[in-house]
DNA sequence: TTGACTTATTCCCATATGGGAATGTATAAA
DNA sequence: TTTATACATTCCCATATGGGAATAAGTCAA
């Protein structure tokens, strides 16, 4: 059985490098595909399915208008990832003492 | 092009749900490989395979006593991802306070 | 209406996965 | 020295990817 679906969640949404590349990108304000295609030097097809599959795990809001559609970072979504994470702050901030003191000790 | 291998970064690895379990799992204390394939109720074989991502990159670190392993999670290692969600952090919060004033002019 | 633009979708394909079974490999116990 | 443990590796296979080409679809300009 392959990984989960790269659709199913953030965490595996945000695992492609340019996929964060385009959340970066586009966190500031909004940008129309073609933009990001160019910022990003990759095929337009590509980058549509991309924001495809951060919109459908939430991490990206859109906008249409004429021919183009514009794309935004919804940050909101990334803070499951940003919590997630925080969960391990109390152990990285130990294990700093602990090697501080080892090095200590080592003296 | 399928997406970038597993054992390349941080990002990769913690894509993978039962990862995320390991690394919560022994986040306070080590366990051994049996304990963890217990603990996940999944084969050896595959915890093993998951350990292996996850030192490759890192995120484990691994003690080994008479014929078994100890692993624990390097919590150092997961601040890349903290540290990159943090990026949006000021977005998160515009975007609430852009929410709330909404909803004021709702009223 | 016809033609240019901007995106989204579909197809095709090489490659990475993850799980289970089988097997290899130390290490401890008998 | 045999045998049982505890893991790590390898093999096999069904499935998910991501990119490029081609195509569909909607919108604006002439």
């Amino acid at each position: 059985m392959p990984r989960a679906s790269t659709t199913s969640d953030p965490f595996n949404a945000v695992a492609e490098p340019r996929r964060r590349h385009i959340l970066e990108l586009i966190a500031a304000e909004e940008r129309s595909v073609g933009d990001i295609a160019d910022a990003l030097d990759l095929g337009q097809p590509s980058v549509s399915k991309h924001l495809q599959v951060l919109r459908d795990v939430g991490l990206v809001t859109m906008r249409r208008d004429g021919r183009r559609t514009y794309y935004r970072t919804n940050a909101e979504t990334l803070r499951t990832i940003h919590d997630w994470s925080r969960m391990f702050a109390a152990h990285w901030r130990s294990q700093l003492r602990r090697i501080k003191s080892h090095a200590e000790e080592e003296r």
